[in-house]
DNA sequence: CTGTATCCTCGCCGATACTG
DNA sequence: CAGTATCGGCGAGGATACAG
């Protein structure tokens, strides 16, 4: 979880696996259920439901059904929903960033505990 | 998984549990383990650990341990770590503004599918 | 005080098959 | 097309005890 860091601590579905990207996914306009299934490489549909249900239960996202055959389904960010868009915009600015520094210490991590940096290890032996 | 929405996959650890949560308690300056314990309530030992040494591992955050006894051992985050404040900020602040209406929408969410607003529905009956 | 070592639970998530 | 129904794995995280 993440949404509510400190202060908050109720359960708010944003830290899992699905629900940011679907956000992101949502942000150029309504999309069908078959159309975020593409972007989200690997959804399996009953997750992906569980997803919707979830934001939708928020009011993150609002679904309409167009009683068509075959049926059509759509959804679309709320306001609400939409307002994540800045703080999340706000992270990916910071992946973009720093993710490869990040990245480079994990790497480095390999010579991890008890191997301080060479400044201040006396010459070995 | 946050943190990299949609565009970066590897898995940072920022979108679980706890990682949020310490690195608010580090903003103020260093903090020995039991120091933080507190304020993360609930968390054992072993989880704190795990979460740290994942932290460290990205270089979010130093361990100094200070060779006395009893042991002192000392957290604080690193600039890369610092530099998530802001994002993180931008989260706290938008759960500040908006969590109550999500909430109130969760719990409206009783009287879910099939039972538009009452502006779209005929009278009961 | 600062951790390790085990064990175990729980629920997210995936695979697969099926339905209106 | 837009889901639902089942089954199952797996890993994060918690409980508890113990160690340096």
């Amino acid at each position: 979880m993440f949404a509510g860091c400190v202060r908050a601590t109720p359960p708010i579905r944003i830290g899992d696996k699905w629900t940011a990207k679907v956000i992101r996914c949502l942000e150029s306009g309504p999309r069908r259920f078959s159309e975020l299934k593409v972007p989200l490489r690997g959804i399996t549909p009953k997750v992906l439901t569980e997803t919707l249900r979830a934001m939708q239960r928020d009011a993150l996202i609002t679904r309409t059904a167009y009683p068509e055959m075959p049926p059509r389904v759509e959804y679309e960010l709320t306001s609400l929903g939409r307002t994540l868009l800045t703080p999340m915009a706000a992270f990916c600015d910071w992946t973009e960033a720093h993710l490869p520094e990040l990245l480079d210490a994990r790497d480095a991590y390999e010579d991890h505990i008890l191997a301080p940096p060479p400044s201040a290890r006396p010459p070995a032996r």
